[in-house]
DNA sequence: AATTATAATAATGTCGACATTATGTAGTTA
DNA sequence: TAACTACATAATGTCGACATTATTATAATT
């Protein structure tokens, strides 16, 4: 292993995983744009490492559809498509639904605490979602996370997570200027409050119904400013 | 690349590739037993390429769960638990249960005409399981196959792809001996019979708990034959 | 001028080598 | 005998180098 990363790094991982991490998030965030050829020399610069965990890295994304391969020209970033878009929104509130009936099932009182709990740090910070938009879309993300983990399926989970990074792109991509129109925002945190209200009671039906449309939304928003 | 497998290899992706499909093979079918270490010496060996392209491989495998990695020491197959297997068959079952629902809504008559198309295929070859049992296996997740390619959605296919990779693996190591039980294999038919006629009738209901029945029975025959 | 042929340039995919880290073993001490 | 250290062996993870293949630019021919 070489000798400059290994004093700096604390957990030390293999660098591709590392890699994996950040180049993941250079996709999701559109650094690359989709389509976009991945030169080896350029991520060996960008990364700094060699050849080898970059491909291992890239041997990843592909599994997860992020990247795609050519016969022997190499990496690309995975294309988009409106199709696409609306087939993993579709599926990722599928997926949630089923999670959520399950959750309703099984969940025990922890889960329902764990729930508040989330609800009550996402809300704390509603009102600071300007100065630190990333930092409220991981407590509104650990919000459903904590919902979802009710059904107690990590075999389910892990499909959900990896549906959830996928339209993570979409978003990032589509509303690149970002758009928190207030009506928009007041309507989801509406959404919320119904949804755990919902849960609580042990809903399904109603459960399922607002967190289809709070998932489908979106799309149907992102639908409208691409053509395709 | 190197000379000696340029020439012999007629579709020539790269070697990644193809021992990803060799080593999965090896796994799903137990040749290389669960928890087993996976030295790279014996993979270099067996599979007749460099290390670089074997990390490729299991880099891939990580994703897909079949692999684990731990440290610096490489990697290990994935272990297997009961706790685990039940959880693939649930979320299996689920995922087929969600891909008939909406592929009752979406399927055309050509979605009708394959699924008869390949049941007869299937039906044909029901006495010559014996000799030669991944024909058939071959011919029965063709059969599913068709039934759930109705829903339209690449996205929730691909899940279903590889939950079915996952369940296999179970299915491949704890039912060693071929058990063809002829009272089992019978009832098995006779759901492909009343699973058809559902889904022709476009009985939604009906058809999910036929395939949750088919799915997870064989599950909680695994489940008898394994103590965790 | 358009199309093919040819050369040069660039990028990929693979291997071998090397440094780092883990594992196993013998030897020493209490 | 048990436990700890020191050493030897083995295996991993990374890079650089090289052969193969694709891409681009240039020349040649119709």
């Amino acid at each position: 292993m070489p000798l400059s990363k290994t004093n700096n790094l604390v957990s030390c991982d293999n660098f591709a995983s590392q890699v994996l991490i950040q180049l993941k998030q250079d996709i999701l965030t559109g650094f690359f744009k989709p389509g976009e050829k991945l030169l080896m020399a350029r991520l060996k610069e960008r990364y700094q490492v060699g050849i080898s965990p970059l491909r291992e890295a890239l041997s990843q994304l592909l599994v997860e559809q992020l990247v795609i391969v050519e016969n022997q020209r190499g990496f690309r970033v995975h294309p988009i498509s409106k199709q696409e878009m609306l087939d993993i929104y579709e599926t990722r509130a599928s997926i949630e639904r089923l999670c959520i009936g399950l959750a309703i099932e099984k969940g025990d009182d922890e889960w329902e605490a764990n729930i508040l709990a989330c609800a009550h740090k996402m809300n704390k910070f509603a009102e600071q979602i300007e100065k630190s938009p990333q930092e409220w879309e991981l407590r509104h993300q650990a919000f459903h996370t904590a919902i979802a983990e009710g059904c107690l399926s990590p075999t389910l989970l892990q499909v959900r997570r990896s549906l959830y990074e996928k339209a993570a792109r979409y978003r990032n991509l589509w509303l690149n200027t970002n758009m928190v129109d207030p009506k928009t925002f007041d309507d989801n945190q509406n959404d919320h409050r119904l949804l755990v209200d919902a849960l609580l009671n042990r809903d399904s039906a109603l459960a399922k119904q607002i967190i289809n449309e709070h998932l489908l939304s979106p799309s149907r928003l992102l639908s409208k400013n691409f053509q395709d």
